[in-house]
DNA sequence: CTGAAAGCGCTTACAG
DNA sequence: CTGAAAGCGCTTACAG
């Protein structure tokens, strides 16, 4: 550490105060609303701060002022790279508008999460929750501290953003259908998972519509290890499709037919759902839900920081504000097509 | 937000104090030094903490203590997936040392990047920059406020993990040589890269007492577009095999080379350094020089806490620490073989 | 336009 | 073991 400025070895506005010989609550002035200040102190203070190489302390100024800058976000496994995608969607929205992120992971777990959004909480502006494994009661509880925004789930009250994901599973499900499958597995997500529930649903209802079979595949996880895993239970189920909740699930179980010698997809059609990194690298490419993940990072950041005070501050669902942009769409690439030698 | 026990909408110190009957400072005692209170009260504040639902705002005890529990992480590009398992490392460890995470983009700019760290600066206990793009001076300047851990580059005097990248080089050329190639392309990183030069510098060592030719292409950008564009020259100049400054430099050069019907590896070898996650997705899959990635991260953090006041607190550099796993090592993959069509 | 004062939520010598 | 006081770096009514 240098010679120190203040204990911290930082120069503060004391310093530069002194400086130019006005009061502290000047140079405050002359910092954050400049036009308050004559023309000839913000010039002299603009010089001291630059002579003093003087940055205002975040930490300090949010305590008189309720603001941090500080916008935390939870993720429940940041080994997961789909949250990759959201983590980098809210970094740079975050960037714009001159916040910064604080991140925190749940592993996947309830309790770690209200944990982290605990103790976050007193020195964020708002938390964004992403794929959230708390219960309804407690995101409202704590979205009546600060501003939430959650990704991926709806809590009645909470500003959340879900893009629409009807458009690609029905696309998915026409696209099979039309390559002549009947039966088309699902491969869950964990089951504190409010949006594997809602694919489902969606699913069911729209093999319903298209008449086609479905059958619901628990996992182990939703990785591709988990997707190898459950590779047995998928072709056991007569199916000659799956859908997954995720590309690592896609991924794993593509793997693990293959290595079983199920040729995809001339036997078996893999489709995931995130068009994360590295999914167009596979051979074949696996096709993909494609989810604006990205979008939902930033979208999820702006709900936070317009829920702030002095914004105006009204609570409502980022796919109703009309960004189109936010809904899911498929993207064909190898891993399905035609069934060449069914199974049944 | 609820009805406000503070401005912030949040139980204080003065709360729990009104409501057990005590002072604030004996509060304060009662949490941070338990010790020092008596049982009773020790148990009263837990009670009325818990019926308050009181949190300790870490900003507000930040000031008088000057630690915010807070750690900076700057990377230069949020885009890139070797930073995702550097992020990772980090975070885990941060979670283990109850410490959270900053973090912030510098967009391959030395500027962004000096201006992030500077806002950094004065709300965390310290930063990890990693692959920084900022001048030597900048740094060390940095680091005489704060603990400062660089990532992927050596600065005098300044903590620094750097996993050792000879083993991992020198045993790709040799895979290389004994599989006939005699000329090796280098695909470098961005100019201000310190790594990049290193790895070049450590690549023509190795050739030149290996008795292979090397040659440098640069390129436009670490990725997999920068990878494509620098296609035609790698084939220009005469190699036969190639070894990138990064997997996506790799994986896009893999990609045009196929494009362009160049077999891979039959005419021609790819070789990648960090072994990021998809990596092993690609057909052939990727034969890379494995970085131990996340534990760079976990190791920076570690530089930082114990380099705070109260710690051991010397600079050191977290190779020199025998941290043993910290070496990068081959991974021999499809995308390197034997050369079965030499162009020259 | 600028100063003096009080306060944000917490900690830590200093007394007792 | 506990209270009263001062202070961390900043902001913002309130006067002038």
């Amino acid at each position: 550490m240098k010679s120190a400025k203040t204990a911290s070895g930082r120069a503060t506005i004391y310093d530069v105060a002194k400086l130019v010989g006005v009061n502290p609550s000047t140079v405050s002035r002359a910092l954050g609303q400049p036009e308050r200040v004559s023309l000839k102190t913000r010039k002299l203070v603009q010089d001291a701060v630059a002579e003093l190489n003087f940055n205002v302390n975040p930490l300090a100024r949010a305590l008189p002022t309720g603001r941090t800058g500080l916008v935390g976000l939870i993720v429940s496994d940041i080994t997961n790279p789909s949250y990759f995608d959201i983590i980098r969607g809210a970094q740079s929205a975050a960037a714009v508008h001159g916040t910064t992120l604080m991140l925190a992971e749940s592993t996947e777990s309830a309790q770690t999460e209200a944990i982290a959004a605990q103790r976050m909480q007193p020195s964020t502006d708002g938390i964004i929750l992403a794929g959230p494994r708390m219960s309804d009661p407690d995101i409202i509880a704590l979205s009546e501290q600060k501003p939430i925004a959650v990704i991926n789930r709806h809590v009645d009250g909470v500003d959340s953003v879900v893009p629409d994901i009807e458009p690609g599973i029905n696309a998915a499900v026409r696209h099979l259908a039309a390559q002549g499958h009947h039966k088309i597995a699902f491969l869950s997500g964990p089951d504190q998972s409010w949006i594997s529930a809602r694919r489902w649903e969606c699913l069911v209802a729209c093999c319903e519509w298209m008449k086609r079979e479905t059958q619901l595949i628990p996992t182990t996880a939703p990785t591709t290890e988990g997707g190898r895993i459950a590779a047995r239970n998928v072709r056991a189920s007569g199916a000659t499709a799956a859908i997954c909740y995720n590309d690592l699930l896609a991924i794993g179980l593509m793997q693990e037919l293959q290595a079983a010698a199920v040729k995809v997809p001339d036997d078996f059609s893999v489709v995931g759902i995130d068009d994360i990194f590295g999914s167009d690298f596979t051979t074949p490419a696996l096709t993909t839900i494609a989810s604006p993940l990205s979008e939902c990072g930033a979208a999820a950041l702006d709900l936070v920081l317009s829920a702030l005070p002095g914004s105006d501050g009204n609570p409502r669902v980022a796919t109703q504000r009309g960004l189109h942009e936010l809904r899911a769409t498929l993207l064909v690439r190898g891993s399905s097509g035609k069934l060449v030698a069914p199974t049944q």
